[in-house]
DNA sequence: ATGGTAGTGCAACTA
């Protein structure tokens, strides 16, 4: 079983490199952030062509997730449970698929990115952390098979960004943000690219603001493929596919992928 | 310390 995960930042935009990637890759699923869509503007059809069903929610500009598959999910939900201590703050459904196929949950998220330490979107980044800690501990135990995929906003470790020592107060790096995101990964979750690359500098987000160049790479590794043991344990592969950020209109992120016996 | 580019959608916001 493979899976993927990509920021394709607008799926419209990102068909070109989007179908021809599926073909040659073939995941079982892809979960994918920030389509930039609304639901009627999604490109349903032309996946489907492709061989993929899709469980997505967007909005207009901004946001949008979708989980893409080659069997239709058994359910699929979108969006946090109401915050007790916020009542007014949403749920963000163009943030959060949650889809089940078989006994397997796929879990798809786009964390806010928090724009500064001193915004009010950083506090809502850390909140939202805690919230999707009660979301799972409400619906889950770590001996459920969860694979939980997307961009998180969050660089766990030094060693996962370039020139860390600069960084310490960006709202993807920033400690704050670090600990609330280690404080849904204690659920029970393993990072399965670190796992299988404990030494490897290597990343997932390429700023479209600094020339990429594939022999001297400088990024973020903010993408993740999170999973429980029973998942985790079945683990065979994982990689980084960076080719698609050198081709003509690139997402400023790359595919990261996992195979699974 | 600053600014660099790309997305949506047509100005300004987000990343």
């Amino acid at each position: 079983m493979k899976i993927a995960t990509f920021n394709c930042n607008s799926i419209r935009s990102r068909l070109d490199i989007l179908l021809p990637w599926l073909d040659a890759n073939r995941p079982d699923f892809m979960c994918l952030q920030e389509t930039k869509a609304t639901d009627d503007a999604f490109p349903a059809d032309a996946l489907l062509e492709h061989g993929y069903h899709a469980a997505f929610r967007g909005e207009k500009s901004y946001n949008g997730v979708a989980i893409l598959s080659l069997a239709p999910a058994d359910e699929a939900a979108f969006g946090l449970d109401p915050d007790p201590a916020a009542p007014s703050a949403p749920t963000d459904p163009a943030r959060l698929v949650l889809a089940r196929y078989g006994d397997l949950h796929i879990l798809d998220t786009y964390v806010p990115q928090g724009r500064a330490i001193d915004h009010p979107m950083y506090a809502y980044k850390l909140r939202w952390f805690d919230r999707l800690r009660a979301f799972l501990d409400a619906r889950f135990t770590p001996a459920d098979r969860i694979l939980w995929c997307g961009d998180l906003n969050v660089a766990r470790h030094p060693i996962d960004v370039t020139n860390p020592a600069t960084k310490k107060d960006h709202v993807c790096y920033h400690q704050a943000a670090r600990d609330a995101f280690e404080r849904v990964l204690s659920f029970g979750f393993d990072d399965v690219w670190r796992t299988q690359h404990p030494d490897d500098a290597d990343y997932t987000f390429y700023d479209y603001r600094a020339p990429f160049d594939p022999a001297r790479r400088r990024g973020w590794r903010i993408d993740y493929i999170l999973a429980t043991p029973p998942q985790s344990s079945r683990l065979l592969s994982t990689r980084i596919d960076i080719s698609p950020r050198s081709l003509p209109r690139p997402s400023d992120h790359v595919p990261l992928c996992a195979e699974f016996r």
